[in-house]
DNA sequence: ATAGGGTTAG
């Protein structure tokens, strides 16, 4: 740091040294530019980095490339890699002093910088452009950025051009490969083929091919392989077992994360900032929220995204007042916060119904912390007026706000319309939705689910028309639930469980047992043009029923039940989720698409605001 | 100076 004492003399010096070195000795000039990289080594503020280096203009240093490395290597402070890249491409500068290590510093950056990664490629174009020959330290950092990139065509072309050099393919590349295959769209497959190929597998690509299935949404592949990991006798690292509690969060396996767990505590892992992170979002997603916290407590050293994680955690469970309470500790602990921990914050108020206290932290955002609300921020405003029911005041915030509305807001806005009644708006704004995003079958289910409440079944059925013959077809409604050490997954309508039958008595009985009770069910959540009779059977035979019943048959009276929804709850089924609490005293813990209800004694934790 | 990880509205 510059504030200290010999810092500050060597600057000055510097300073005295600029007027006298023009006229000097050769001698003089290469010992001032010496101390001048020194001096940019100690560096690590931009602003002390920007002191210095006018310096070194004036002293006309400006083709060494070792300066350009200073400040490309201080990635930390993305003005520096920024600084070092106009340097770079600019004019001045001498292209003859270029080599591959100068170019390494600069993309490596980049490649490690969120949102960035495509400078990366620009920088190593260039390079290429110059006539820099690229050396074994290029490849992992380009990858890394068409990793970061996602696009797969991108990452064949390099993975092509690292061929063509001729370039030893060790174990670092192939490791890069992997990772880069399994984090393109499309890519999997070839991953996981240089991943099969690869010899003397050390606990890095296994982590990184895990990662890959984690990020695809194919959680149960990841979990499959790291069993297979364990079976070659394959030590994971901490950084694997984020990747797998990753995978119990996205299952929502309990059981499995709880072993996990235990696992790092039995074969003495370092539990990194990270490693609890992922315990924490493990345990708040799979429905221990108050484990999470416990676990949040004792952590000596936390990130912003610990208590980011704990925040959403206490959202998602509707314990708004509790995750407001929780970021003012945050603030009072002297952490700054960033744009993703107010995500969590504005959809804690939503969740909880604390419309007031939402739009307070809405302004304080910007007054108080200079973050400008992004589309993400007037996305949980939009959807905090219409949980609370106030629909005009949504459409009314949507029509004020300063950024175009994505589609995903126009979709909170329509599916409020539906359930608030808003039939005549709902329905002409899905159709403006249709005609600007023909291709998404969300848009389509909203406006047939709006003519269902209509009861317009002749434009509904043109809807299913028009979406076959465009070969759209309905995500299915499923219900995952763990038992064992197993975990089962429920469909509407699929009668391969081999206990079929017996779920299917136990679906009837919890319906006589809920109609004694004075349940009426809603039939109007059917969606299908058929006769009520039907209507209530196919009710019944929600994934989340099925699940529930499945449950009940196994377990012991009393234990909780916990499943997992990859939907929204349907408002019928969320009604008699609380009666079978009570007939059945079972307390019952669903996890959907975007929060969780805690059911017991006849009540959801939700309050209705979901 | 070379590989792998976490949080984000519906």
């Amino acid at each position: 740091m510059l504030s200290s004492t010999p810092k500050t003399k060597l600057l000055i010096l510097l300073r005295s040294l600029t007027t006298s070195v023009t006229s000097s000795s050769s001698y003089q000039g290469a010992a001032a530019e010496h101390g001048c990289l020194t001096l940019l080594q100690s560096c690590n503020t931009f602003t002390n980095l920007l002191q210095i280096h006018t310096q070194i203009l004036k002293l006309g240093f400006q083709n060494n490339p070792l300066i350009l490395t200073n400040f490309a290597s201080k990635s930390s402070d993305l003005n520096s890699i920024d600084y070092a890249q106009c340097f770079l491409f600019s004019p001045h500068s001498n292209t003859l002093y270029y080599d591959a290590f100068l170019f390494n510093t600069v993309i490596k950056a980049y490649a490690q910088t969120r949102n960035l990664k495509s400078k990366a490629l620009w920088v190593f174009n260039f390079m290429l452009e110059c006539k820099v020959l690229p050396n074994n330290f290029t490849y992992p950092f380009v990858l890394k950025a068409c990793a970061g990139i996602g696009d797969l065509n991108l990452g064949m072309s390099v993975h092509g051009s690292l061929l063509k050099f001729g370039f030893d393919v060790n174990n670092h590349v192939l490791n890069t490969l992997v990772h880069m295959y399994s984090s393109c769209k499309g890519g999997i497959q070839f991953g996981r083929k240089v991943f099969d190929e690869m010899t003397r597998k050390d606990s890095v690509p296994w982590s990184a091919m895990i990662g890959g299935y984690v990020r695809l949404g194919r959680s149960t592949d990841a979990v499959d392989l790291f069993g297979q990991m364990q079976i070659e006798g394959i030590c994971p690292d901490e950084i694997t077992m984020v990747a797998v509690l990753c995978a119990c969060t996205d299952l929502g396996a309990l059981e499995l994360g709880r072993w996990v767990e235990s696992f790092i505590e039995k074969t003495g892992l370092n539990k990194s900032v990270e490693l609890n992170n992922a315990l924490i979002d493990m345990f708040a997603k799979c429905g221990d929220v108050d484990k999470a916290l416990k676990l949040f407590r004792t952590m000596s050293e936390r990130s912003i995204v610990s208590w980011t994680s704990v925040i959403v955690g206490l959202a998602m469970h509707g314990r708004g007042l509790q995750a407001v309470s929780l970021f003012h500790e945050m603030i009072r602990d002297g952490m700054v916060p960033d744009d993703v921990v107010f995500i969590g914050l504005l959809s804690a108020c939503s969740h909880s119904g604390l419309v007031e206290k939402g739009q307070e932290y809405f302004d304080l955002m910007r007054k108080a912390f200079g973050i400008l609300p992004k589309i993400e921020h007037y996305g949980c405003m939009v959807d905090m007026l219409c949980r609370a029911g106030l629909v005009r005041e949504a459409v009314e915030f949507v029509q004020k706000m300063p950024n175009e509305p994505n589609s995903i807001i126009w979709r909170t806005l329509i599916n409020a319309c539906r359930t608030h009644g808003e039939l005549k708006l709902g329905e002409s704004l899905a159709r403006q939705l249709i005609e600007n995003e023909p291709m998404r079958e969300a848009n389509y289910v909203l406006l047939s689910n709006i003519y269902a409440k209509m009861f317009h079944w002749e434009k509904k059925t043109k809807i299913r028309e028009v979406m076959d013959k465009k070969g759209m077809r309905k995500i299915p409604g499923s219900t995952m639930i763990e038992l064992n050490n197993k975990i089962y997954k429920f469909v509407a309508g699929d009668m391969s469980h081999n206990q079929y039958k017996e779920i299917l008595e136990k679906v009837d009985e919890m319906g006589r047992e809920m109609k004694r009770a004075g349940y009426v069910p809603s039939t109007s959540e059917v969606m299908l043009d058929i006769d009520e009779e039907d209507k209530e059977d196919n009710l019944n035979r929600h994934s989340e029923k099925l699940a529930i019943a499945f449950a009940l048959i196994n377990t012991p009276p009393g234990t909780p039940i916990r499943i997992v929804k990859n939907l929204r709850v349907c408002s019928d089924c969320h009604s008699a989720t609380k009666l079978i609490s009570k007939i059945y005293n079972r307390e019952i813990i669903a996890r959907d698409r975007n929060r969780f209800h805690h059911f017991k004694d006849g009540l959801c934790s939700c309050k209705d605001f979901w």
